[in-house]
DNA sequence: ATAGGGTTAG
């Protein structure tokens, strides 16, 4: 608090970027407000208020922002298009229909193309597509930007043939250049629809060949890609050449190997990719979790599992919880299995109840079987 | 000098 009085403007701003939580977002803020000069350039203030929307609507609190809102209008800082697109983002987080109402106050000379698009986004998260395609046809001057926000909504809602078709349009009736994000959303859409190999292969060709820096989402969904279409050598090679391979990376490659039965692999990156001390996320403790019940490692999985909870601090999902008793359900260890079902913290899902049960019919354990289905049926119920 | 679009689970 007493440091904080001798900061100046630049050092506050800093201390606002990387706040967390609205309450030091909205202090600082104050503090900075206080701290300019008429000398200063106006735009600092313009700046402050845009950092402290971040944590404003990561917090989720509507009645917080429509108190800054407040703040912006009385001190017409909502006049830089900056700070309304900004604020607009942040509402469309948290209600649409509070964004729609504040786009529809926005005079026309702040409206420019970032405060379209982020309109835009909006509708197309929670509006009908049909009204997301008139507003994006009624963007005068659009960008790549525009172009991937229409896409991405397509293909999410499962539109692929009107997503192929925008995406032919900004080829072949536009100059704008097809980048990195733009290859992103239409791998991910070919990838959900199988429509794998030839059509991976281009898109990677595409990148090689125009020499654009491959994002980190791009190298992941490249070798999601032909993991999934079972091009496994084809995933590596792209892999091994990732420089600096983040979570994401050594997630998909391992889900590629798991889904292929390539477990011995699957576990072997796994530990490589702690070893060199890439934090694992949950999704990479399903896949390894899942190679191991493949392969029938009971005690690979055990290990991970612990390792998971107590070095990752990670709280398990039904789907870890769903490979633990797939694991020893397969390995004859009904009562580990049961104990399982028994200690987790999250109600068990009909999945794992039909895992128990089919363990139960296999091994031909009766008593754990009329003990689950009761619990399973009694649950049912409660519903 | 500041703001907008994309990634992973039978």
């Amino acid at each position: 608090m007493s440091l904080t009085h001798h900061l100046a403007a630049g050092d506050l701003l800093n201390a606002l970027r990387g706040a967390a939580c609205p309450s030091s977002a909205l202090h600082l803020y104050s503090l900075l407000r206080l701290r300019l000069r008429p000398s200063d350039p106006s735009y600092l203030a313009s700046r402050a208020a845009v950092l402290a929307l971040k944590p404003l609507s990561a917090a989720s609190s509507l009645p917080l922002l429509s108190h800054f809102h407040g703040h912006l209008l009385r001190s017409n800082l909502i006049a830089y298009p900056h700070v309304a697109s900004s604020l607009l983002r942040s509402y469309s987080l948290l209600s649409p229909s509070a964004a729609h109402q504040l786009f529809d106050q926005i005079p026309p000379a702040t409206c420019n193309i970032y405060v379209l698009n982020i309109m835009l986004a909006s509708l197309c998260r929670s509006s009908d597509l049909d009204s997301a395609r008139a507003f994006f046809d009624g963007i005068p001057d659009k960008e790549a930007v525009s172009w991937s926000t229409m896409l991405a909504c397509y293909f999410s809602r499962g539109r692929l043939a009107d997503g192929f078709a925008l995406f032919r349009s900004v080829t072949f009736t536009t100059n704008i250049a097809v980048d990195c994000i733009m290859l992103t959303t239409l791998l991910t859409a070919c990838t959900s629809a199988g429509l794998l190999p030839p059509f991976c292969r281009s898109v990677h060709g595409y990148v090689v060949r125009c020499t654009l820096p491959t994002s980190m989402h791009l190298g992941t969904t490249l070798i999601d890609c032909y993991a999934k279409a079972g091009h496994l050598d084809y995933a590596t090679r792209v892999f091994s050449r990732v420089p600096n391979r983040n979570v994401m990376h050594w997630t998909a490659m391992i889900c590629g190997m798991a889904s292929h039965l390539r477990n011995k692999e699957a576990v072997q990156l796994f530990e490589e990719m702690c070893q060199r001390r890439v934090q694992p996320n949950e999704m990479t403790f399903t896949a390894v979790l899942s190679a191991c019940v493949n392969a029938g490692l009971v005690e690979k999985g055990r290990e991970f599992f612990k390792l998971m909870v107590d070095r990752y601090c990670l709280e398990p999902n039904i789907h870890h919880y769903g490979c633990m008793v797939d694991l020893y359900g397969k390995a004859r260890l009904l009562e580990d299995a049961y104990e399982v079902i028994k200690t987790m913290k999250v109600e068990p899902n009909v999945f794992i109840w039909t895992s128990l049960l089919a363990a139960c019919k296999k091994f031909k354990n009766v008593k754990i079987a009329i003990e689950g289905m009761e619990k399973a049926l009694a649950l049912e119920i409660s519903d």
